[in-house]
DNA sequence: AATCCGGGGCA
DNA sequence: TGCCCAGGATT
């Protein structure tokens, strides 16, 4: 994308007009506060916004400052996060916090490539960061803005073309703003599948206006089924810690699996995970062979539950909260 | 560059 | 049921 002087000063004066417009009233716009900007950016990676404004404000509610999220246990960041996935994030976020109070009194690094050396930090978490709350004129290309330069580019782009591009059109004097808006559009208008063209404020500067996607080729879901059960007395029920050592869920507690017995199931739901889709059976037994250990039902909460125990749960209402 | 990690909502 | 969706770390 070759544009001259004016063409650049031209689409960044639209798309800010645009944005200004059209953006979208998310909490963690409301200020330039690294800390909330950053718990936001950390929760918003791989995940959508809708499922994040349902835990953002009381995430930060919990844990209000990067102090008060240093000195948490990381079993009640695994908690709040319970649900949101990739929980390798709430560990992450939990070691940067105590790194920065540790190491630099609670000030956050102000470049992307201070930023980026933080765990749970990468090269696009970095510049958002940057960018948004220190005003750094670096471009952060994520998913969304990795596809709205493929189209305004058009054909023949490899990574470099795509960093090149993006500082070329970046607006320098509202960096954050800037790289928001640009987000914002893959988010609304030049979306994946069907890119509502005639909305969009750049159209006049696009090479393909949607056309000539290479859509990627899907893994193939995988279909599982698996039964746990509910054991309960009085105020306990019987939860499961799994293998910290595991790759998947580690150390996180779920309810006791066991064979499936037909013409027993209480309830049935689905749960999909990357690319398996679970049918998931619930059955109530008084009592139970193998381990587990008895806990208290009021401490459910406290307790980093695997998002599928804690939607078991919360249908047989056990549990009510999220 | 490929692979692993999770989850929910909607048509 | 199929499809879509604001990445980072490891190898």
């Amino acid at each position: 994308m070759q544009l001259t002087q004016p063409e650049v000063n031209d689409f960044r004066r639209t798309l800010l007009a645009w944005y200004g417009e059209n953006q979208r009233p998310l909490p963690w716009r409301r200020d330039r506060d690294p800390y909330r900007i950053w718990v936001s950016e950390i929760m918003l990676q791989q995940t959508r916004v809708a499922a994040v404004l349902y835990r953002y404000e009381r995430f930060l509610e919990r844990f209000p400052s990067l102090e008060r999220l240093a000195s948490a246990r990381v079993n009640s960041l695994l908690a709040e996060w319970s649900g949101l996935g990739y929980y390798r994030r709430a560990r992450h976020l939990h070691g940067a916090a105590r790194i920065l109070v540790r190491e630099r009194q609670g000030v956050f690094p102000q470049t992307a490539s201070e930023l980026a050396r933080l765990p749970g930090i990468g090269a696009y978490t970095a510049a958002a960061i940057a960018s948004m709350a220190f005003a750094e004129p670096v471009p952060a290309i994520d998913g969304n803005v990795e596809r709205v330069l493929r189209r305004i580019i058009g054909k023949r782009q490899r990574r470099r073309d795509l960093r090149d591009a993006a500082e070329q059109i970046l607006d320098r004097s509202r960096p954050g703003d800037f790289n928001q808006a640009l987000m914002e559009l893959g988010a609304t208008v030049c979306l994946p599948s069907r890119p509502r063209c005639p909305a969009c404020p750049i159209r006049g500067f696009c090479s393909t206006r949607g056309c000539g996607e290479l859509r990627q080729l899907k893994p193939r879901r995988r279909k599982r089924n698996i039964t746990y059960a509910i054991v309960q007395r009085q105020h306990e029920i019987i939860l499961v810690k799994r293998d910290p050592g595991s790759r998947l869920l580690p150390g996180m507690w779920e309810l006791p699996e066991v064979d499936n017995e037909k013409g027993k199931t209480w309830f049935s739901l689905r749960h999909s995970i990357t690319t398996t889709d679970f049918t998931v059976y619930v059955v109530r037994l008084a009592g139970l062979p193998g381990g587990g250990r008895w806990i208290k039902m009021s401490s459910l909460d406290m307790l980093p539950l695997t998002g599928l125990a804690r939607k078991i749960l919360r249908v047989a209402g056990i549990i009510q909260s999220l």
